[in-house]
DNA sequence: GCTGCTTCTGTGAGCGTTCACAGTAGAGAA
DNA sequence: TTCTCTACTGTGAACGCTCACAGAAGCAGC
């Protein structure tokens, strides 16, 4: 009775068996598992043959043993864990790698570190070679994860160009700022001209871009530049809900909002709403991401969408390119506007 | 120059470089590393000091290769990927899981088989012993990955009971019934008597149980049970949507909605909005979760909290018992009312 | 003295794989 | 024939670790 949570595992065929059941040598099964040059037809029939009978699976630790390589890679995300609950881009993300590292058979490691403590032990695990490469999710640009790793000679591919490491860390990126010059377009296009801003955190490439894409819209448009209309959010609904009071107070007249993230949009809605500001009538609302947030929104948010399977698919493939021993690369996709209710 | 990308790693020390730094062979070494038993005092000083100095990080592909264990542990998510993007409580879950396993210094690995092949591939993966044990994370029942794994004697912890495994697979669950009963009750006591129901999926426990203690709070109090006032849903927004603006149709005099998940009371709250209904004034609506989607909102739902954090500990703590050896075990976990604005 | 016991330490073997190398067979050219 | 080249195959030696075992040293009891 007791047994069921036990038994059921006996010892796994290995490539002797294999081996032995195909009438070879270990070596050429072992040429077949690893694409099968130098082996007869009749030999790799045999093989596979072998190894469907047996059924057969290479011993990952094994093989690592010798290759060196662990054929596994993390996704490590620095953030504080709130944000990771709150902002559903990172499930995107971390779907989209998962599938794009699937077709290639590598498993991915989940590797939260939000407190120094959890980063002082990732890092070490990390560098100690337990996984290939490593997929960097964290918004901030203080994080000093990034340059720990990338000085310890680990591939490594960040979400979003990181600030301050310049050319050394390769990065896949949305085109920020055109994706704010297209939203401001917009914008401009409905007859709105008392446009503000809630922009990112200052000290991240997002949240800097995306402002200097509504300046230049603005000027280019020959639309006065008013500082009461822009303020600025850290990435939260809360910061956004905050951003939009301070905006009404200093210029009651808006007639629109360009929000650098769905989330803070959500928040900007809420705090319209309380205000008693009809969307889009009285003030329309654009948001960036097109993140699940977009459509949970109410009205529906129009907003810019950042390519989320491509940004995670280009992602992987940077990665395993430079595990190959390929040089960093930076990769920019270019974004889209969604239109919705919220304009 | 393109030399940064590659360079900076070096061979890392073995037990051995340990062993000749502190002057002991390699099996105080290895003794010193797994506890410590039978080495003296001075043997262990000179190992410890010898680690440091080399900065030795046991290779656990070696080690796992002899134990034939591989010190990870595998995260699984049979559901389709669009419930994984929508629903909150999957991340709450994971960065549970992945705290309470950092704690033992387990990693863990990610797996989502959303579809049939990707199940078929990481039921193999699994089963080759990849993995020391996995918790498996799926509402519905019909799931074959937990019957297979559990036939291949693989540790195996589900959140939430499997329906039709009986007593042969360990799981944690909230006390479902009982969060049920506790927001009925709660729904009565203001005053409310045509209390609608949207239901979880009846092939699900939680849908399931949450619909029993329901209908016996109502059948204690001696309100009188209308089925046009029971609908079922899937978890999903769109189907708390549906769900009651079937309600109202059938029942427009319905003054309260217990809704199955925070999800689902989200869409019950935009069709609610739509009809002009006023929450709480005119119906109230009780959620089911406290996800974040519960503060998201608005009005923010009252909700029956289910102890996340509890339930992740203590599905790491019964499968690493299990890793161990023990047999599969039930856990049933306390609900909360969390009272908000939406009753 | 010898025996037995406990505590500690070193050594050889082996986990399942890949890699480098040596070697075989057959074809074609001189 | 002999030599060279190509296509293929087998074998021993690692990879870094743990485990089982054999021994050494110290101490007690006879």
């Amino acid at each position: 009775m007791t047994m069921s949570s036990t038994g059921g595992r006996r010892k796994p065929p290995t490539i002797h068996d294999v081996a032995r059941e195909a009438g070879v040598s270990r070596g050429t099964v072992s040429r077949v598992l690893n694409g099968g040059h130098y082996v007869s037809p009749a030999a790799a029939d045999a093989v596979d043959a072998a190894i469907r009978k047996t059924g057969y699976v290479v011993n990952r630790h094994a093989r690592s043993l010798i290759t060196g390589r662990s054929d596994s890679v993390g996704f490590l995300l620095t953030e504080p864990q709130e944000r990771f609950f709150e902002d559903p881009n990172f499930n995107v993300l971390l779907r989209g790698c998962t599938q794009a590292l699937a077709a290639h058979d590598i498993p991915l490691l989940l590797m939260l570190a939000g407190t120094d403590d959890e980063r002082r032990r990732i890092t070490r695990y990390i560098t100690a070679g337990h996984v290939d490469g490593v997929l960097l999710v964290s918004s901030h640009s203080g994080d000093p994860v990034a340059e720990e790793l990338r000085a310890a000679g680990v591939p490594l591919v960040a979400c979003g160009k990181p600030i301050g490491l310049g050319s050394k860390v390769s990065y896949v990126a949305a085109d920020d700022r055109d994706g704010a010059r297209d939203m401001v377009r917009h914008l401009l296009a409905l007859g709105r001209r008392r446009i503000g801003v809630v922009t990112g955190p200052l000290d991240t490439p997002g949240g800097v871009e995306r402002l200097a894409g509504y300046r230049e819209v603005l000027a280019e448009a020959g639309v006065e530049a008013d500082e009461r209309l822009v303020v600025s959010g850290d990435y939260s609904r809360a910061s956004g809900e905050a951003g939009a009071e301070r905006l009404l107070a200093r210029a009651p007249d808006m007639d629109a909002v360009f929000v650098a993230s769905d989330l803070m949009a959500q928040g900007v809605l809420t705090a319209l709403n309380r205000a008693g500001r009809r969307v889009p009538q009285d003030v329309a609302v654009g948001g960036f991401d097109d993140s699940p947030a977009a459509v949970a929104a109410s009205p529906e948010l129009t907003t810019i969408r950042q390519p989320w399977d491509r940004i995670s698919s280009e992602m992987v493939r940077v990665l395993l390119a430079q595990i190959g021993g390929e040089d960093p690369a930076a990769v920019i996709l270019p974004t889209e506007l969604v239109k919705r209710d919220s304009t």
